[in-house]
RNA sequence: GCCGACGUGGCGGAACGGUAGACGCAUGGGGCUUAAAACCCCUUGGAGGAGUAAUCCUCCGUGCAGGUUCGACUCCUGCCGUCGGCACCA
């Protein structure tokens, strides 16, 4: 009987090894096995792992090595999120290449992972910043630029100031980088952008099939997609109060039944109708300017103070020509989501109320909740939005639920035709980008004699300033570019130049249903060195024109200086200066690099076949996605999780891929969290520099280079800012990889923090050796490898094999649900008992054939279900029960689950719902002969105080009440 | 403001509507040891009670107040609190 102690730091790297030249992790795609495809965030190469990490992809490889165990043919690969701004800061502040910097963290890194021991294929390993990865990211490009799904447009975009780049919304956090942290300004540059939109509705959808991600991602992601069903109405202005060639203003609304609680319209200051206002009336300009500087700067949305400024233009009410109401510039409506006007019921909105008071708007309230009179309303009463509200001072509405006269305004405003739509004829599309072109509306004031719009078609003149990105109308009035760029002024053909003609095609109605998206389209160029180059190529003559597939990759130039912040491709000498594709003149080539997120997006499906010379391999593909159980961080469930969904899409329909959504279980693990050091003079000790002691039922930090007396502080998320960082390495070095992996797949549920304790890793420690000192014992007691099973089982061998199925059955349940603290426990009450069966068998001296059986199979058994969580430990044991095979290898062992069930059962007896007694009878024993047991129980009897009961409830192998 | 999750011992946490507190950590006590570490055993929700003792009994306990049920940590309604997400979204 062995005694020494395990050694991790010896054994780990040796089991490593042992992995690594039989190749057991590496992956087929012709395996005929089932598939699983188990992946876990590939990380971003800092050039340490942490214990994010390390929690990270210990729940990775439980599953992976009980999947393979399972008999499927696993595929759990690594690679790494390579570009991105921290190399470019590197090379900035070290003077090093950012290639050098990131492929130094890489090897860094990937030798941490291995000491790991996680069951990886690193022969699929890839890295995004290498070409032979995003040279294909270019070639999906251009093909998704082919179907329509990438635009180059002028947008008014997130431009973050210290990191000298454009931002995505998403990337956007309370008006700062997410990154940098720099408040955001607004600017308007050409970018290229993913029509995502495209799939606003299907992305919301598919959501619903998605069963195996946790709701909280399903709502989130819901939420950011913010569809809103509701209705777009034209007011008409009248002509004596609005500038000139404005003749109406659209707004959107999800309540059109409160159309006659309407008090004002409010529009953004961007809006076209603004615009024009503000050219003509310094006041007016003054106050758009201002408000646009703030659009989403931080104080205006901590201040929440709602200005306006009266345009004296009058709007129309749709349903009463003689109703006017005040059109207001106001800094609370955002020109990104509907149609950048609204019209302001402040009866029934908190911030059109707020507003209406300050400006003396007056206040009609429209729905009444039932019951209850005029005058008590307020508007925060929730029948203003159901069935059980009624409508009131609303002429033609009363009477009716608020859902019918949302459906009454609709279709009447629906049928009230007020001009028509136009089209621009195919062909004259400026850029080329959609086929549809925009949209247009003829003023109403173009009638017949008869009092009739006149027939179709008429011609409008319009002109596209590119340098200004502009609009001019035919009147010579500019107006600036947005989402509305269809608003345009009709005329008569001969009033014009020959310029290109828009064709009246639509009547158009006052009201239109709208389902309206909070999504916006991905803008992607980011103005890097260290990212996927955008392969396009800008001519005078052709604008942007597509790189050639044949010279493809882009790859980056690697002589390049970081000596000024901004875009060093752009200040590269030669680099951009190329010829164009199609007419050979001079051109140049685009600077901007490609958002990381989109490297992000599909590396899930570069795994199945990293070495295709196309971006996928078909049949891999179609072998391997998608993605069986993902895990990661819930910090990416929008961002990350979104654009993959709609990558996968997109290469499904580029032909790339055959499924549309990429990840079919999903797991979001929870932090690692610790506690805080603070010294005296408010700086932050790390746990390493600090000892913690147990004084009574109180614990103290001491520093231990001076001694001095730490605050222990709240437990956060570990940060190099409260310096409550574990470094893997110390913990490796310590205790070993099997100790790590322990004690984060204890105590805590996966999907919330774990608070990282040194005690805690203690108690991991001590189980390891545990483990190890028993698998020994057994050793000792159980029969040799491949003894033959003994023809029955006395009771103490009958025990130790129903404690090891039953261990064996929870188990396998609770790695199958992610629920590995369960699993732990379980493991952790296998060990207890095999450890008392072990001092029985030592005491009693002599160990019968079929213990020594049941010793054996318990033993192996055990070091099964060690092996996903602690796998070199489970290696090592394994060997010293006698097998010279590898237990990873091993399959999962078959449950007897004839062995959980009992013969005779205990079940707990209550009477009025309180335990008072057990009883101990048959399984299959009949309710008389039950009652008859309980009722004789002494402690029911004296419960009872001599009442008669009532009424007994025998609940099948589970429990007796005894109603009195 | 809107949406969502959570609330159980000293702590992390268990508990298909069926014995609340599995398992771990930490306490306290004991053993082994010259001693320490390691290891092993016992103890621990609160209050009260019976017995020489092993042990046993009673009551109260899952944020608060109700409800449904033979029976509620679990389901329903309304509050309170904590955390997370979104946010002038019309």
């Amino acid at each position: 009987m062995k005694s020494e102690r395990y050694n991790a730091r010896e054994a780990e790297p040796r089991w490593q090894r042992v992995w690594e030249q039989r190749e057991i992790f590496k992956t087929r795609n012709d395996d005929p096995r089932p598939k699983y495809y188990v992946l876990e965030m590939f990380p971003y190469p800092s050039g340490r792992i942490h214990m994010g990490h390390v929690r990270n992809y210990t729940m990775g490889d439980v599953v992976a090595r009980y999947m393979r165990a399972k008999g499927n043919n696993v595929l759990h690969p690594m690679g790494w999120d390579a570009f991105g701004m921290p190399a470019e800061n590197a090379a900035m502040a070290n003077k090093v290449h950012p290639k050098t910097w990131t492929y130094e963290n890489i090897a860094a890194m990937k030798s941490q992972l291995k000491s790991m021991g996680f069951s990886l294929d690193w022969s699929r390993e890839l890295a995004t910043c290498d070409p032979s990865y995003y040279r294909h990211q270019q070639k999906m490009f251009l093909d998704f630029w082919k179907a329509g799904l990438v635009e180059h447009e002028k947008r008014k975009v997130n431009w973050d100031p210290v990191d000298q780049t454009v931002l995505a919304n998403e990337q956007v956090i309370d008006g700062r980088g997410w990154r940098s942290g720099a408040e955001i300004e607004q600017r308007v540059m050409a970018q290229w952008v993913f029509k995502i939109t495209r799939y606003s509705q299907e992305l919301l959808d598919a959501l619903d099939k998605l069963d195996r991600w946790p709701e909280k991602v399903r709502v989130m992601q819901r939420n950011w997609i913010g569809r809103s069903e509701g209705l777009k109405i034209k007011f008409r202005l009248d002509p004596a109060t609005a500038p000139l060639q404005e003749k109406e203003i659209e707004v959107y609304t999800t309540r059109p039944d409160t159309l006659f609680g309407a008090k004002f319209i409010a529009l953004a200051p961007d809006h076209v109708v603004a615009l024009a206002a503000s050219s003509t009336t310094a006041k007016l300009a003054a106050f758009s300017a201002q408000s646009m500087r703030h659009a989403t700067a931080q104080e205006i949305i901590e201040t929440q103070e709602k200005l306006g400024i009266d345009t004296g233009i009058r709007a129309i009410h749709p349903f009463d020509p003689s109703w006017t109401l005040p059109v207001y510039i106001t800094n609370f409506v955002v020109m990104e989501y509907g149609t950048g006007a609204i019209f302001g019921c402040p009866a029934h909105d908190q911030r059109d109320l707020d507003f209406a008071n300050k400006y003396g708007l007056g206040n009609t309230p429209v729905v009444c909740p039932p019951g209850v009179g005029l005058k008590s309303f307020v508007i925060t009463d929730k029948a203003y939005e159901d069935e059980t509200g009624t409508m009131i001072n609303s002429r033609f509405l009363d009477g009716m639920t608020v859902t019918q006269a949302k459906e009454k305004v609709a279709s009447r405003l629906e049928k009230e035709i007020w001009g028509y739509e136009l089209r621009l004829p195919l062909g004259t599309e400026e850029r080329g980008a959609t086929a549809e072109g925009p949209a247009a509306l003829v003023t109403p004031d173009l009638k017949d004699a008869h009092g009739n719009p006149p027939p179709p078609p008429f011609d409008v003149r319009w002109e596209f300033d590119s340098n200004s990105y502009q609009w001019r109308l035919g009147s010579g009035h500019w107006i600036a570019n947005h989402r509305y760029f269809d608003r345009f002024v009709i005329g008569r053909k001969e009033q014009f130049e020959d310029r290109k003609m828009l064709q009246l095609t639509q009547p158009v109605p006052v009201g239109q249903r709208q389902i309206q998206f909070r999504l916006r389209d991905w803008g992607i160029s980011r103005q890097r060195y260290w990212g996927c180059p955008i392969p396009v190529i800008h001519c005078d003559r052709h604008d942007a024109v597509p790189v050639p597939e044949k010279d493809l990759p882009v790859e980056l130039p690697e002589d390049i200086e970081f000596d000024r912040p901004g875009n060093p491709l752009d200040r590269h000498p030669t680099w951009k200066n190329v010829r164009c594709p199609i007419c050979n003149k001079p051109a140049r080539r685009e600077t901007d690099t490609m958002d990381t997120f989109v490297d992000s997006s599909w590396y899930f499906l570069r795994f199945t076949a990293p070495e295709a010379n196309t971006p996928t391999d078909p049949k891999a593909e179609k072998y391997w996605m998608p993605v069986d159980q993902y895990i990661g961080g819930v910090e990416h469930a929008i961002l990350h999780l979104l654009y993959s969904r709609f990558f996968t899409r997109a290469m499904k329909a580029t032909g790339h891929a055959h499924v549309e959504e990429p990840f079919k279980g999903l797991f979001t693990q929870g932090m690692v969290v610790h506690e805080t050091y603070e010294k005296k003079d408010g700086t932050f000790a790390t746990p390493a520099e600090v000892r913690v002691e147990a004084v009574g039922d109180k614990r103290r930090a001491i520093l231990l280079e001076n001694g001095e007396q730490l605050t222990i502080g709240p437990i956060e998320k570990m940060s190099k800012s409260k310096r409550n960082t574990v470094d893997p390495d110390d913990i490796l070095s310590t205790y070993g990889a099997d100790t790590a992996r322990w004690f984060m797949l204890s105590d805590s549920p996966p999907d919330r923090d774990v608070i990282w304790t040194e005690e805690g890793v203690q108690g991991s420690y001590r189980f390891v050796q545990r483990l190890y000192r028993l698998a020994n014992d057994l050793a000792g007691l159980a029969a040799p490898v491949g003894s033959p099973r003994p023809a029955s089982y006395g009771e103490p061998a009958l025990a130790v094999r129903k404690c090891a199925h039953a261990a064996l059955a929870r188990v396998s349940e609770d790695i199958e649900r992610l629920r590995f603290n369960r699993g732990v426990a379980q493991i952790y009450e296998l060990a207890n008992v095999l450890g008392g069966a072990v001092v029985d068998a030592r005491a009693a001296k002599a160990v019968s054939a079929d213990l020594a059986a049941a010793f054996r199979e318990a033993g192996e058994i055990l070091m099964r279900l060690v092996e996903p969580m602690m796998p070199h430990l489970a290696e090592e044991c394994w060997a010293a029960l006698g097998h010279k095979k590898l237990v990873a290898e091993a399959s999962w062992p078959a449950l007897e689950r004839e062995l959980l069930v009992e013969d005779t059962i205990t079940l707990p007896v209550q009477v009025n719902g309180k335990k008072r007694a057990d009883v101990t009878v048959a399984r299959d024993a009949a309710y008389p002969e039950i009652e008859a047991a309980v009722l004789a129980l002494e402690p029911v009897q004296r419960a009872l105080d001599g009442k008669q009961p009532k009424r007994i409830i025998v609940v099948p192998q589970r429990i007796v009440n005894v109603v009195a």
